[in-house]
DNA sequence: CGGTGGGTTGAGGTATTTCAAGGCTCGTGG
DNA sequence: CCACGAGCCTTGAAATACCTCAACCCACCG
């Protein structure tokens, strides 16, 4: 795992700019594709960086020490991750599919937060939508039912991913399961339930599902 | 529900520096007492003000229509809580026991935090603290046994009650149950489990109970 | 073409929930 | 002072949602 860093100067003021962190800060910004599967960060390690999905998507997960993984959350284009408070990484972050990103070397955001009060409303924005979505994940994961939580699943998914109508999930049917807190053989049957109400349709065979939600027929199911 | 605002002025200046937000902004700051099961705030409320525990202890929640309840934490004395990013609470607090809490109303901390530094890297400090439990609770919710769940409770309990040795906890079973995604029955087997195990005693038995941790034999079951 | 990596579905197992009963403590009122 | 009820906790037995194990299918790819 490699990075070109301080690569293209001229990007300089682009970055933070562009990902929401809407300062002239003095920071460097590179891009980096990383294959199907490898690993971004790992747990723990310190943060360097942070990060903001060009192209692909992001899983980051913590794991317990006999493999059981819990994904805290899935990033997709556009969003940015890493960003931590302390000076380590506190999950794993793995691309999905393959996957662009963009680099900025960041040793201490915070200490630039000191002095530009933009930088500062930027970090704590991000940190508490973080903390949002959170908070909604920890009622899904302590008192909803397999149904409910795939059901919201595709919703949060349906308002993330671009696509007008139909869904590409860049996920397996394990990274979704990991997310809700289930397997993912409850995952497929969940699915298939969704699918016997009418509630979504699968389009083409071609391993990587394209998910058609009626968003309508979702909530009449008031789950 | 009534606060006596504004109330005070000698000791305007005292509060921020005593909950941990160390600057000098003008905020005005008063106490308050609740009664056992006294809503403090409730969900969707608009933020006026946030909450120190001075005595006492708060649980914070969110309800699904049907009463299925998710506790996201428990605030102990010292606890600051109540903190909003946007202008509503996004849980319902109430007392689990008769609380003190001190009150201080902040119309708009992030207002504040535009101009004062300190008052802005205080509010990420405790949004980032906030994240991390968060994040932790998602994996104990997702992933862990009912086993591990109550003795991840304890142990966090342990860490952040005062007394040594022993312990009283003042939420009752169904407020563990809610905190960890379980039914009190089933928080209740895991206590007589551990209890059989060795792991804890229970002082008297008179109600609201003193749990004795043994943490080097819990730490033995690596849970 | 065979192998690998998903995905679905079925059958059986199990951890946790649900339902139910009983005990203890405490406050209240006769 | 005692009886009574309410609240909280524990424990048992039965139900069930979800997990585990397994078989099979399909698409993709060397």
């Amino acid at each position: 795992m490699f990075v070109n860093l301080n690569a293209n100067p001229a990007s300089r003021p682009r970055f933070l700019g562009e990902i929401g962190l809407r300062s002239q800060a003095d920071v460097s910004s590179s891009e980096f594709k990383y294959h199907r599967g490898a690993e971004i960060f790992g747990e723990a390690e310190p943060a360097e960086y942070i990060y903001q999905v060009i192209d692909g998507s992001v899983r980051s997960y913590k794991l317990l020490s006999d493999g059981r993984r819990q994904i805290n959350a899935f990033h997709m284009v556009g969003d940015i991750f890493g960003l931590e408070h302390g000076g380590a990484h506190r999950f794993t972050a793995e691309a999905i599919v393959d996957t662009m990103v963009r680099l900025v070397k960041c040793v201490s955001l915070a200490h630039i937060a000191e002095t530009d009060a933009a930088v500062a409303r930027d970090l704590l924005n991000m940190t508490a939508s973080n903390l949002q979505h959170a908070e909604n994940h920890m009622l899904l994961l302590g008192r909803k039912t397999s149904l409910e939580r795939v059901a919201a699943f595709l919703l949060e998914m349906d308002h993330r991913l671009p696509a007008a109508g139909a869904m590409a999930l860049p996920m397996c049917r394990r990274d979704i399961a990991d997310y809700l807190g289930l397997t993912l053989e409850t995952v497929s049957r969940a699915l298939s339930t969704l699918h016997g109400k009418g509630v979504l349709g699968f389009v083409g065979q071609t391993q990587r599902q394209i998910v058609l939600l009626d968003r309508r027929k979702l909530a009449e199911l008031d789950l």
